[in-house]
RNA sequence: GGAGGGAUGCCAGAGCGGACGAAUGGAACGGUCUUGAAAACCGUCGAGCCCCUCGCGGGUUCCGUGGGUUCGAAUCCCACUCCCUCCGCCA
């Protein structure tokens, strides 16, 4: 969430800054009415709780005085006090709330560096790597989804039949091609040689509302998680919400930053209201493997720089993969409420003749670990600072799969399997024609 | 799921209605001593919010969480959460 006092102080900025991502501002307006009462009530609170501070302990003292009558006097005073300061102080606890709760749906600032523009379109391609999607030939022009039946390595049919639409199923060489594009990932993430090492974890992906509510993804947008009533637990749509959360009410030492952190897991997601859209072979579905990249930092400096490193990550599996892909840098309105700015990786599928979206790489300032309460220290200086974080997916793997499989797909209807990945799969080169 | 024990500052740990934001010890930081270090000694040593005549300033809150009793709660009462031990169940 914003910084209060930001939103009091410079109250224009943040509006033009929210404009610039076309978002409602009437809750904004809504807020620096509530916080001028609230601040007006609390002090007024503070006061009445100062004196009957003083009178309690005066009525102490004459008690042990032995004045008892005096301190009968006191005492009615003091009662009468503390009663006007309950009813004070319930306001304040009730505009507070309110505050909080209009808080948690404004959305975070954009980065001035994030281009102009509302749509989907006004989105800037940064750049483009590899082959240009005009340059495939007709048999990687075959959709993955026949692919996968032809080959026997997807099986949707069976998926449907246990879970329902939007389900897929990885068999044979497709589940243990998935499963090595994982452990490429992690490895890679582990690996000194490579640079920074990025700290494995494996989370659980059952976590409590609050955990929701610390990346964004509570309140706004409740109908995207799986709810498990009877616990009141959620399923994570992203490994992003209990790395996020791994500190949260913690204070980290300045020394430990940058923290670095990267796992692999299920993410769930209800997808509501897309059904029927890109919901074909591999493209969406309810439940489907990640592995993220998350980082802490002290500030926006170091910040960004993790956002191209992790970037950096990111691309270069695509490249040991032998994909075309393309950068997008987000325009304010198509960024996601939590991001300050965003850069999306799509793979280009020559099979579906689409750029899929296989990674977003965003930087999110302090929004998520002020809600979150994430903060650090530096040894020997007073107070705290509130983090940074940053996230990336190190990949999406369905999309992933999808773009290998089509652009890999070799006359004789075999796929090539990419010389990375052919080392954890017996050294096989390809995925055999039936 | 059942029975018992517990939750206090960075850590350990006292306090069980007023003198407690909290003893004591350790850690950390600054200093004295020393060629340097250790030891010893002295000092500092939590966070949030609000106000202002912005000063090494004032007020307030926080002893697991939420309620209650009281003039006054870390201390009493209630509920919940989490941790530990034992039993049951289970991959």
């Amino acid at each position: 969430m914003l910084d209060l006092r930001r939103i009091r102080s410079q109250p224009d900025a943040v509006r033009a800054g929210l404009a610039r991502r076309g978002a409602d501002l009437a809750g904004l307006d809504q807020i620096l009415e509530l916080d001028g009462d609230l601040r007006a009530v609390t002090t007024e609170r503070d006061d009445l709780r100062a004196k009957v501070n003083t009178v309690s302990k005066q009525v102490g003292e004459l008690f042990k005085a032995g004045q008892r009558d005096e301190a009968e006097v006191l005492k009615g005073e003091s009662k009468a006090l503390g009663d006007r300061e309950k009813a004070l102080s319930t306001t304040a606890d009730e505009l507070d709330a309110q505050i909080r709760e209009s808080l948690l749906r404004i959305p975070n600032l954009p980065s001035p560096d994030a281009p102009d523009g509302l749509h989907e379109d006004d989105n800037v391609v940064l750049r483009t790597h590899g082959p240009d999607p005009s340059s495939f030939s007709d048999h990687q022009r075959v959709p993955h989804w026949d692919i996968g039946t032809e080959l026997g390595i997807i099986d949707s049919e069976r998926a449907v039949k246990i879970s329902g639409s939007m389900f897929t199923m990885y068999r044979g060489w497709g589940a243990r091609l998935l499963r090595a594009m994982i452990g490429h990932s992690l490895d890679a993430s582990a690996d000194p040689a490579l640079g920074a090492v990025w700290e494995e974890i494996r989370p659980p992906t059952l976590v409590k509302t609050e955990t929701m509510v610390g990346t964004g993804h509570l309140p706004k947008f409740e109908e995207e998680a799986y709810h498990v009533e009877r616990d009141d637990l959620w399923t994570i749509p992203t490994a992003e919400v209990p790395l996020t959360s791994m500190a949260a009410d913690e204070v980290l030492d300045h020394d430990d930053l940058p923290m670095r952190f990267t796992a692999y897991t299920s993410c769930f997601r209800r997808e509501a209201g897309a059904a029927g859209r890109d919901t074909r072979g591999l493209l969406r579905s309810h439940e489907f493997d990640k592995v993220e990249l998350m980082a802490y930092a002290d500030g926006e400096e170091m910040a960004i720089a993790l956002q191209e490193e992790v970037l950096a990550r990111s691309e270069r599996i695509l490249q040991e993969f032998g994909l075309s892909y393309r950068i997008l840098d987000l325009c304010a309105g198509d960024l996601g409420g939590s991001a300050a700015r965003t850069w999306d990786i799509e793979a280009y599928a020559p099979g579906v003749g689409e750029w899929l979206e296989v990674s977003s790489v965003s930087w999110f300032a302090d929004y998520q670990a002020r809600r979150a309460n994430v903060r650090w220290k530096q040894a020997g200086e007073k107070g705290t600072n509130i983090c940074h974080t940053v996230n990336g997916s190190a990949m999406g793997w369905p999309r992933t799969v999808a773009a290998v499989l089509e652009t890999h797909r070799q006359p004789d209807g075999s796929v090539a399997i990419p010389e990375v990945l052919q080392p954890r799969l017996g050294c096989a080169t390809h995925i055999p024609a039936p």
